[in-house]
DNA sequence: AACATTAATCGTAATATTGCAATATAATAA
DNA sequence: TTATTATATTGCAATATTACGATTAATGTT
């Protein structure tokens, strides 16, 4: 149906799904690490960088800033994108949790 | 047209995200958690824990299975679906070095 | 004011994902 | 052999995602 049946899931299992699915796309991937190499951006650089047309960029970010993982000022005609930090540091807490579990190794099954 | 263009991308950003979107579903995210937690496992188990009927559980599994996050062995009727430490050490190493970035702090456009 | 520039939004087409009923397959039990 | 049990596969309906042309909105420039 294409429709996740987010209900049945607790709320640290919707959080990780929900943060994994905004790096579930390359070009959410390239414009993070793009924003992160050169500090401070706009979208028209993007474009060019990343190489997909200017509303599939545009989409794209909407998708990041509604996480809250960047954030854009207004500046003159463009608009400043950047990595917010703060919300980067509590969505890496949040998935080293799940990320760094550890076996107890005692799965005898698998081995 | 819901298709990707992955060629646009660096083979790193491609396998970021690949690897994210598995964990983009919370269905995926909490087979993955209770594998964890009792460091072995059958299929049937999952299908009375997370709640969803079995077949949608069964696609979660291949999925899993194929990005090698997990692996399994056929016992008998049932199979035994573990955690792959090995492949999970590897992703862990990959998705680290994505998220642990570290701005300069000299962004001044968005503080 | 008229035009240029930049980014967001709208509309739409194509593909992907999710979920499940029905069925198939495979191993074991009776 | 005939159930029974456990999991996989198929087929399909519904929703989501991706991409982009066309347009709009907002600001800046001449």
């Amino acid at each position: 149906m294409g429709l996740t049946k987010s209900e049945m899931f607790t709320e640290e299992q919707n959080e990780i799904s929900n943060i994994a699915k905004v790096f579930g796309h390359p070009a959410r991937v390239a414009i993070l690490q793009h924003l992160f190499k050169i500090d401070t951006c706009i979208c028209g650089d993007l474009v060019n960088e990343i190489g997909l047309a200017q509303p599939t960029i545009s989409q794209h970010l909407k998708e990041l800033k509604k996480t809250g993982l960047i954030k854009g000022n207004i500046t003159g005609t463009s608009v400043c994108y950047c990595i917010d930090k703060a919300n980067w540091s509590a969505m890496k807490k949040t998935l080293h949790l799940f990320l760094d579990q550890d076996l107890q190794d005692n799965n005898t099954c698998c081995s």
